[in-house]
DNA sequence: CGTTTCTGATTAAACGATTTATCACTCGCT
DNA sequence: AGCGAGTGATAAATCGTTTAATCAGAAACG
């Protein structure tokens, strides 16, 4: 049997070593690792040369026990299997990064409680900023009081909050573009799949569309459906609508996870994008441009929309002071291939119509 | 203008808010809370009673200094926008959880300075375990010495890292298994798109479709390609391969990026899976099910693969010594609908096989 | 009853940084 | 020469826990 490699793994040099090596004290090492105090140029070499001659990278543990400091922030996405949520931690990640500070990212798998968990997990680790995604309105972590929390901004839901900074899409806004753009497409009979009612950002999406589609002149029938956060079970759940002899003549996905799940479901009953059934769903991904027909979709500024959040919360965490802000950004309806005009004689039981 | 929102965010109560409230010293509280120490059951029953009175939670970096441990484990990935990765992360995260860690998640970015500062940055915060995709074979954190490391699992690639164990795919296996398909089908020209040869994951999926091809009986062309990290970068990679009078008539993608880019210059070029060319990716998510042709793939234990990763950082954090582990499991090939025979025609070789 | 053993709880010293207050010294100025 | 201001560096307290070392008292024992 080989021995097992022997791994000194000794004690990570501390601030003391530096400062006897370099023959100042503690404080001075501090400071000219810090910028803070005042330190002479050749006394600052000295350091620096001690630094790095035995590699000593500072307990941040200490450091912020300290200094109140941590130089961290909180992010709790519900799902990273979600490419939006992924997407959005990525780009918070990069910022947190390029601004000297740490992400520790929790999931919630879309429950409150579980959300509640993680953040008072995280919030054992002193972070100084947080930024959530909620798994559910209203509240932040199953009702954790905010006073609780550090500088906190709402992501994209929950925007209903109170006392707390939120950046999000206009999604009544979103809802009317896509409602607008298949009213002109002809179509009269429109489905809704949205994964449930709690959440005020997919609610909020059907409600442009049902506003804008109640003062369409010849009527519109608007059919909501929920779908839940799963792709299999939107695909189940709509299913069941697609298969009416009545069925949609259009549907609007809310989610990108129940735009896939509709996908699948259209796919299944074979019918065919645009011409059977228009869909429109939400969030583009670059891997879409796969899917045939490429899907239609509101995108959001993804984007703009971690920059205007981190700058946000890094305004509240440097201690600036200023009323609550919400701030909207806009979608942008992307019209593909899985939408258009409504065939002639629309209603048509799946079977298939020769080409 | 509406006046700011007062904020009084008093200091959070500490341990020996505590221990005046229940009226005993810090030690015993410690004790208490850690199931370290003796303690009567009516001390402990004051103490927690008293914890919940003034809502304490323990500040982990004070805890974390004077005990060494950090509770925290590292997790460095080149992407999350790649849902392997962030599907990975998702895993990691659940486990680290579900044993009371926590996980600080880091991209590198494809990109092996990236990955160092990175890790460096984490190594500030104590942390007991890191887990590592490493963004280029051979190495940690581009040279980092893993003396200065804690333990340290690397995922995937890199196996040949000395001195560290690690968990991967039976990739040379996973090679064998799509050539010989490819070959029972009847291919003779077949094409590997792989993002680069620096990673030891690919170039072994390589191997293992090479040495099958080269034991064919009549000759196999193996045509290699280099594609990079971006689906757009593998799709142009691909397609001028594509674009050839001779072009291969079947295509291996060593990733799920290089698949999806292969997807995208096959839909371009116009040609039809499997009756053109036929596809076998790496790599399964859900909504792939949403691709036509329903892709044929190497699908990782993604599951079991963190679960043997997280198992073997844990043995190692918790002091135990054995020899330098290697794991390797077993991917799984899904026949699905982008491969299969070639069309007769298509063949020039004499003494093609009739069927 | 005296000694030992156990039990439950405490005291006080870390842990590794930051920060406040202070100090010694050099200048510059009257 | 005397004094105030400015500079560069330090000593020591501190952050909120854990933990090693004790300690007082009760129970057990001969």
């Amino acid at each position: 049997m080989p021995s097992p490699p022997h791994k000194p793994r000794k004690r990570a040099p501390t601030i003391k070593d530096v400062a006897a090596r370099a023959d100042v004290s503690t404080a001075t090492v501090s400071h000219v690792l810090n910028g803070k105090g005042r330190a002479g140029a050749k006394t600052r070499d000295k350091v620096m040369e001690a630094v790095r001659a035995i590699n000593f990278r500072p307990n941040r543990n200490a450091a912020s026990l300290r200094s109140r400091k941590s130089k961290l922030v909180g992010l709790v996405v519900p799902s990273l299997t979600n490419a939006f949520f992924a997407r959005m931690a990525s780009e918070f990640e990069q910022l947190a990064f390029a601004n000297g500070y740490e992400l520790a990212i929790v999931v919630s798998d879309e429950d409150a409680k579980m959300e509640r968990r993680r953040i008072l997990a995280l919030l054992s680790r002193q972070l100084e900023g947080l930024i959530v995604y909620p798994a559910a309105d209203g509240s932040i972590g199953d009702g954790l009081s905010p006073q609780l929390l550090p500088p906190t901004v709402v992501m994209d839901r929950g925007l209903d909050i109170s006392d707390v900074d939120s950046v999000g899409l206009m999604n009544e806004d979103a809802g009317r573009l896509v409602a607008r753009e298949l009213l002109a497409l002809g179509h009269h009979r429109i489905g809704v799949l949205l994964p449930n009612v709690d959440l005020a950002a997919s609610r909020d999406r059907v409600a442009g569309i049902e506003k804008t589609l109640a003062g369409a002149d010849p009527a519109v029938e608007c059919r909501v459906v929920l779908g839940g956060h799963t792709i299999d079970g939107a695909r189940s759940a709509i299913e069941q609508e697609l298969r009416r002899q009545d069925r949609i003549t259009a549907l609007v996905a809310s989610t990108n996870v129940t735009t896939l799940g509709a996908i699948k479901a259209i796919q299944g009953l074979q019918l065919r994008m645009p011409d059977d059934l228009s869909l429109i769903g939400f969030d583009d991904f670059e891997w879409m441009t796969a899917l045939r027909p490429y899907v239609s979709a509101v995108a959001q500024p993804v984007n703009k929309m971690a920059k205007t959040g981190w700058d946000l919360l890094m305004a509240r965490v440097s201690g600036q002071r200023f009323p609550i802000r919400r701030i909207l950004l806009p979608g942008e309806l992307l019209v593909r291939e899985s939408s258009g005009r409504i065939k002639a004689g629309d209603t048509k039981i799946p079977g298939g119509s020769p080409e």
